[in-house]
DNA sequence: AGCACGCCGACT
DNA sequence: GTCGGCGTGCTC
């Protein structure tokens, strides 16, 4: 492209995908306008060739002492996001004191990322040609790779990706066969992330519900934020469903955001059954193509509800008109490395900012949103009723302290889980922890089997009898004998879900015990069949993790024991109690769904704890209120705004030395809205080799923090960390 | 984060 | 004599 000759150069301030957390000033070989910012360009840097974004209007002043470099060539003609998701972008970049390439970098669809033209992905198709059709399978004994893929493809023709997939290093037998004239190909629009919704009629709504509908729904065109608070069971679904069909019913598009978890499937098809209009879905299983698709058709207004988990609030859209983000406290909303962003608080700004309602929907809100709501930012809407006039569970303490214990199962848990059987019913009991036992230990010396590469036990796996670190993925054969005096007198203490199991199948042998942990469904396909299992089954015991916390429907059950509820009250982790609540909550919403109420039974060994009482004696709000008031004493988030500096090396005092430097460059700039903790080691300061440690910042409000953290940065940055790795966390959600 | 340059130990 | 270990420094 020529430059006219009486045009100034324009310099470009471009945004480079690198750590770094400054824009590059380029040189424009094309004419450039401020319509271009947000167009990807091509540009040498370095050594190399990299995407990158035009962040600024162009310039036509020289920055002085660099010389500077020229774009490559410009890949977009329109920018790639509108307005309000860039302003989200930039405002993204500086909160969280990220790099803005790596922040663009992140928020586009793979594709984008890799230069693909912002154009609907074709995919390559292929089938039978008619010569292929009249082949005779049975020809091609000799040539087994042949006849499979011929046989897949006179079932169903497959796209590029699936065909390679489904038959991977047959790059040579395909071209084999298209030789043999027998194949044809051809380009495609990918369809496949987009549904239409069947509008499929759905259960009237109770009073409640209906006071949330109208809430969400009257004002449209205002920003509001709505914290749906509302137990297991109470519908909260419906709500959200009547909400969105309001808003595509304007004309306007909806933007859902649901938790990381295995029943993304479940979800996606209830919405596609009840909503009558396009439905884009962006969850981990979609392939590239898929997802540009989704992305582009979603910016182009095609699309009329968008439904995916943590990195769909990137998604653009042409006329956004209503967030939802379902279980607003899942942790999964909050990226936990390179850009750490919240979700859930970008979709809060995204909303404000693009003046629609969003609602917050949790059974056991977190308590950043409840202090929200409490101060009169948030609206709270309430569902107490469950539908069906399902009686809520009652919870039951079991004071563990001096009862006979067998394999972590006391004998009143025991009893109360025949009665139940007894009726035909199902029982579920929840153990945060799998494998066998969390520790091996030698009876004569004390030994214990520890990780090698992290400062913790290792957790024995029963049948492959071996030990695996649940930290860093570790493993290796079970020892036989103890590794200082080779006793061969090894104990395991402790219990974890497969000792329950075995234990289980013992006592209860005519009982069919399910075991759901990711041990057991780590196979494509298994949970969605144990899970079958268990939906048809009665008189059963089901023994899980978390897995079985989140969301799943059991009408059969009418017990659930919670084996260990001791784990939240020990931990150094400042929100470890309410993760616990929620925790323990959750599972308790698994019982009692249908006719039968419930009955959840807690075993503890701190049956007196104040915490502990106040959640089983006066639930989850009012333990909520008292962890917020304990967090008000102590300075805690969310009265106080954190952030912390996090350093690892193979060493055990360069991390503690690296921030200890940190710490000097932003202690001249602190005033008395700021303090600083630390340097010192991480909670687990060993862990898969590397020792870590922490620096932590707290100040009186968010927007203080943020002016300190961008005062300070510039100067860090220019530390050299040799051989340290660094990062910043802003609103940590935990201090691990 | 990459990626290259650069300076010291075991190989054909 | 060279292949390659990873320390250090830079990226418009």
């Amino acid at each position: 492209m020529s430059k006219q000759p009486d045009q100034p150069t324009q310099y470009l301030q471009i945004a480079v995908p690198t750590p770094l957390r400054r824009l590059f000033t380029y040189q424009a070989n094309t004419p450039i306008s401020q319509q271009h910012i947000g167009c990807r360009v091509w540009v040498p840097f370095g050594r190399r060739k990299l995407l990158a974004v035009i962040a600024t209007d162009p310039s036509s002043h020289k920055p002085n002492g660099v010389k500077l470099k020229t774009i490559e060539n410009l890949v977009d003609e329109q920018p790639l996001w509108p307005d309000e998701l860039w302003a989200m972008l930039n405002w993204a970049a500086q909160y969280y004191q990220h790099a803005l390439g790596d922040v663009l970098s992140t928020a586009m669809p793979a594709l984008l990322r890799q230069g693909k033209a912002a154009e609907y992905p074709s995919q390559l198709v292929w089938s039978l040609s008619s010569e292929g059709q009249s082949v005779n399978l049975d020809d091609l004994n000799r040539a087994p790779r042949q006849r499979a893929i011929m046989q897949a493809l006179q079932e169903t023709e497959l796209n590029d990706s699936a065909l390679r997939e489904q038959f991977p290093g047959s790059s040579e037998v395909i071209k084999k066969l298209l030789e043999k004239n027998w194949l044809s190909r051809h380009e495609q629009k990918g369809q496949a992330a987009i549904q239409q919704g069947e509008g499929e009629a759905g259960p009237a709504l109770n009073a409640e519900q209906a006071v949330a509908v109208t809430a969400v729904t009257k004002s449209p065109g205002h920003y509001a934020t709505y914290l749906l608070e509302g137990v297991t069971g109470s519908g909260k679904t419906e709500v959200y469903l009547h909400c969105i069909e309001a808003c595509v019913r304007r004309g306007q598009q909806a933007l859902i955001l649901i938790p990381e978890i295995g029943l993304t499937p479940q979800m996606i098809q209830r919405f596609s059954k009840r909503l009558d209009c396009r439905m884009g879905v962006l969850h981990s299983g979609l392939g590239d193509s898929e997802r540009l698709h989704t992305w582009l058709a979603a910016r182009a207004g095609e699309l009329d509800v968008v439904l995916g988990t943590r990195s769909a609030i990137f998604t653009a859209m042409k006329n956004i008109g209503l967030i939802i983000v379902d279980e607003e406290h899942d942790a999964s909303y909050k990226q936990q490395d390179s850009f750490r962003y919240s979700a859930r608080d970008l979709a809060i700004w995204r909303a404000s900012h693009n003046r629609c309602p969003i609602v917050l929907g949790s059974a056991t809100p977190s308590l950043e949103s409840l202090s929200n709501a409490e101060q009169g930012r948030y609206q709270l809407l309430t569902l107490k009723q469950r539908a069906g006039n399902a009686k809520p569970p009652q919870l039951k303490l079991l004071d563990m302290r001096s009862q006979p214990i067998d394999e972590g199962l006391s004998h009143r848990l025991l009893q109360v889980m025949k009665t139940h059987l007894d009726k035909n019913q199902q029982v579920l009991l929840f153990l945060n922890r799998r494998g066998f036992s969390p520790t091996l230990m030698c009876h004569d010396c004390g030994w214990i089997a520890h990780c090698p590469r992290c400062e913790t036990n290792m957790t024995y796996h029963h049948r492959d009898k071996r030990l695996r670190c649940h930290h860093c993925g570790s493993e290796r054969r079970a020892e036989l004998t103890c590794g200082e005096c080779q006793s061969e007198n090894l104990l395991n203490i402790g219990a974890g879900t497969e000792r329950i199991e075995s234990a289980l199948q013992q006592r209860f042998n005519d009982v069919e015990v399910i075991r759901i942990d990711r041990d057991t469904t780590r196979r494509k396909g298994s949970l969605e069949n144990l899970l079958k299992k268990v939906q048809h089954g009665q008189r059963q015991i089901l023994i899980g993790t978390q897995m079985l916390a989140k969301g799943h429907h059991f009408p059969n059950v009418t017990m659930v024991g919670i084996i260990d509820a001791d784990q939240g009250l020990h931990s150094p982790e400042f929100r470890a109690p309410e993760r616990m609540a929620q925790l323990i909550l959750q599972v308790a919403g698994r019982a009692g769904r249908a006719e039968q109420p419930g009955e959840v039974y807690i075993q503890t060994h701190h049956p007196d704890h104040p915490q502990v009482l106040t959640l089983i004696q006066s639930g989850y709000p009012e333990f909520a209120r008292q962890l917020l008031a304990e967090r008000k004493e102590v300075g805690l988030p969310p009265y106080t705004a954190m952030a912390i500096f996090r350093a690892e090396a193979v060493d055990r005092q360069s991390p503690q030395d690296f921030l200890q430097q940190i710490r000097q460059c932003l202690a001249p700039l602190a005033n008395n809205q700021i303090q600083l903790y630390g340097a010192m080691p991480a909670p687990m300061e060993k862990r898969a080799g590397r020792f870590r440690a922490q620096l932590i910042v707290q100040a009186s409000n968010r927007a203080t923090l943020q002016a300190f953290l961008a005062s300070g940065l510039s100067q860090i940055e220019n530390l050299k960390a040799n051989k340290v790795r660094w990062s910043l966390d802003v609103d940590p959600i935990d201090t691990y």
